[in-house]
RNA sequence: GCGCCUGUAGCUCAGUUGGAUAGAGCAACGGUUUUCUAAACCGUGGGUCAGGAGUUCGAAUCUCUUCAGGCGCGCCA
């Protein structure tokens, strides 16, 4: 019926109204046509004839008499009202009405082939050097979801994380297994800035080593250092490099395999599974001329570069940033962008329309950075998304969860689950637009109680789940199709609210907005729990009582979609 | 100082490519069960959409400005 209106829109436009081509096309992108949020105006509303009047100066209300005729000639429009201002609210024949369920019930997407895009989304991409916390799996939550979204708009996703296994904050991991592994310091003189989180411990417990390999000179290692938290810790990274050449490979590529699998095994519980794990360390060393990394310098250095302090510099403001970036220090490693740099390009050389980039919040000042960066290697910024996720404030009982990262002593995202389940907390992290703030109450998100939106919306599914189990337990069959009988409409806020599934999914499609998803979930449960409370099912009149079941199934089918789509099951009893 | 984001009911937030009387959950108060799961439903109270100005048929939504809060501004990652 969507399809029909709208074809009927645009004829009208294009025909009837003689307009200027511009204006044609203006209008044909402004108006719009939705289905009604209340049934007294009608299932399709369009305000068509107001946007044209702004255009092209028409008395909205005359027009939209002409465009009623035109569309009360459609079959299955029973009626056309003009309301307010100018609005054309259009009422179907109930038939049209419920023939529009059967097509959603089945929830066939309709993919417009041509706009099918390949696309890569890169989220959570935490660094290797300790346990995912709970602002991660709000990151893990919301890049899933996405991903989930918009393959079931017909686009082809892939799901990747960056695992920066190649820098600073790795050695500074094996610095700390190494310190614990051979007992070298005490908690109180272990350095500030290593990894002090207990995990480290279980890490170094979990590293086989040869019995030869335990000579270790600790004093040694350890005296005068420097006091600067920072140079203290690289210096120590640097003396067990050269005195221990033998251990510390093994050391570091140990700490590393271990979290990165801890990583794994905790997105695993989240039930958020990567396509593609790609690590900083296969771009490659700068020192070789060949990798990618040097290739990709070489590329940006030819024309936007330049020396100074004896620093490459890339000519970032030219592409719109705020200053020129440093590419390759001073004492010739490549920075943090260059890596990014090179991992861009190689993102865009595998040939996807677009890459979304899901970061922390806390990273917004880099944006234009890398847009510069793609912009200097020649391909186009558009191409390239950043959805920012913000933080989550994690709430018990009133009171903030204190967080605090350095000492190793923050709530994770595998106690989180542990906590609530992998579902509960998806929803939460769901609830919010994904760039703002998020107060997460996790003794609400606990309780089994009427506060907890996530189980007031799984008990509208257990109920449906249940009112038809009882109705099979009677020796009936569920109804394949809903019967017209004139009369009968007490299902039909419902069913309208139901057929808003597909433009729900496509909107959040659209924005990357998955909280859109939570919010109509409510909303469809809030309609159900209303139905079922004035309305006996079992009880009804037989031919009525099937279009309820009909209309349940409905209702039933697009609360599990929905929740696929934000990756949570839905619950069959409770 | 510059840049980005935010300010909607007591609380947590939807609604922001301009649309019909500004919504939901929780909290408060009052009701509903011999009947399919009361983890539910119904009703009542609660708002200068931070303040001001502008744009137009029409603004929470767009523009300007003031105030308040958050974040970012490294040869860190």
């Amino acid at each position: 019926m969507f399809t029909q209106l709208s074809l009927a829109l645009n004829n009208f436009i294009d025909n009837d109204l003689g307009h200027a081509a511009d204006q044609t096309s203006l209008l044909r992108k402004k108006h719009k046509l939705h289905l009604a949020d209340s049934l007294d105006k009608g299932h399709w509303t369009t305000n068509l004839c107001l946007v044209a009047s702004g255009i092209a100066k028409v008395n909205p209300r005359e027009l939209a008499v002409k465009l009623a005729v035109v569309l009360e000639a459609i079959d299955g429009v029973d009626r056309v009202e003009i309301a307010g201002p100018g609005f054309v609210n259009i009422f179907l024949t109930q038939d049209a009405f419920l023939q529009q369920a059967e097509h959603t019930i089945n929830l066939a997407p309709e993919i417009n082939s041509s706009l099918q895009e390949k696309i890569q989304i890169e989220f959570v991409s935490a660094n290797p050097t300790g346990p995912l916390h709970v602002g991660h799996g709000r990151g893990a939550a919301y890049g899933d979801a996405i991903a989930r979204i918009l393959s079931s708009l017909g686009h082809q996703v892939e799901k990747e994380y960056y695992v920066n296994d190649a820098g600073r904050q790795v050695d500074i991991l094996g610095c700390s297994i190494f310190l614990r592994k051979f007992s070298c310091t005490d908690d109180e003189s272990f350095p500030a800035s290593g990894y002090q989180g207990s995990y480290v411990l279980e890490i170094a417990d979990s590293i086989k080593l040869d019995e030869n390999a335990q000579h270790i000179q600790k004093e040694e290692l350890c005296k005068n250092l420097p006091d600067d938290p920072e140079a203290e810790i690289d210096e120590l990274i640097a003396r067990i490099q050269s005195n221990y050449s033998d251990l510390w490979p093994i050391i570091r590529a140990g700490g590393l395999a271990y979290v990165t699998q801890s990583i794994k095994n905790d997105l695993t519980e989240f039930k958020v599974e990567f396509d593609q794990w790609f690590f900083e360390s296969s771009l490659g060393e700068l020192s070789n001329e060949m990798s990618d990394i040097s290739k990709a310098l070489h590329q940006v250095k030819q024309n936007h570069a330049y020396e100074k302090d004896g620093a490459v510099w890339l000519e970032s403001t030219k592409f719109g940033d705020d200053k020129d970036r440093v590419i390759i220090r001073e004492d010739g490693r490549g920075t943090y962008l260059s890596a990014d740099l090179a991992y861009h390009k190689n993102k865009l050389d595998r040939g996807f329309d677009t890459i979304i980039n899901v970061w922390g919040s806390d990273h917004h000042g880099y944006i234009k950075r890398i847009e510069a960066t793609i912009e200097a290697m020649g391909y186009n910024k558009n191409q390239m998304q950043v959805q920012l996720v913000q933080f989550a404030n994690l709430f018990e009982d009133g009171a903030k969860v204190k967080m605090s990262t350095r000492s190793g002593n923050f709530y994770t995202l595998k106690q989180l689950i542990d906590d609530i389940g992998p579902d509960a907390a998806r929803f939460y992290y769901l609830s919010k637009q994904a760039d703002q703030h998020l107060d997460f109450d996790i003794g609400i998100a606990r309780t089994h109680s009427k506060d907890n939106l996530y189980y007031y919306v799984q008990y509208a599914h257990a109920r449906i789940c249940s009112v038809q189990n009882k109705y099979l337990a009677l020796g009936g069959s569920l109804p394949k199709v809903f019967n017209s009988i004139d009369g009968f409409h007490a299902c039909d806020p419902l069913i309208q609210l139901a057929l808003n599934f597909p433009f729900v999914v496509k909107s959040a499609g659209e924005n990357l907005q998955p909280h859109l998803i939570i919010y109509y979930l409510r909303d469809l449960a809030q309609g159900f729990h209303h139905f079922y409370n004035e309305t006996n099912i079992l009880k009804a009149e037989e031919q009525d009582q099937a279009n309820m079941l009909r209309a349940l199934d409905l209702v039933k089918n697009v609360i599990a979609s929905s929740m696929e789509l934000i990756g949570i099951e839905p619950l069959q009893e409770m």
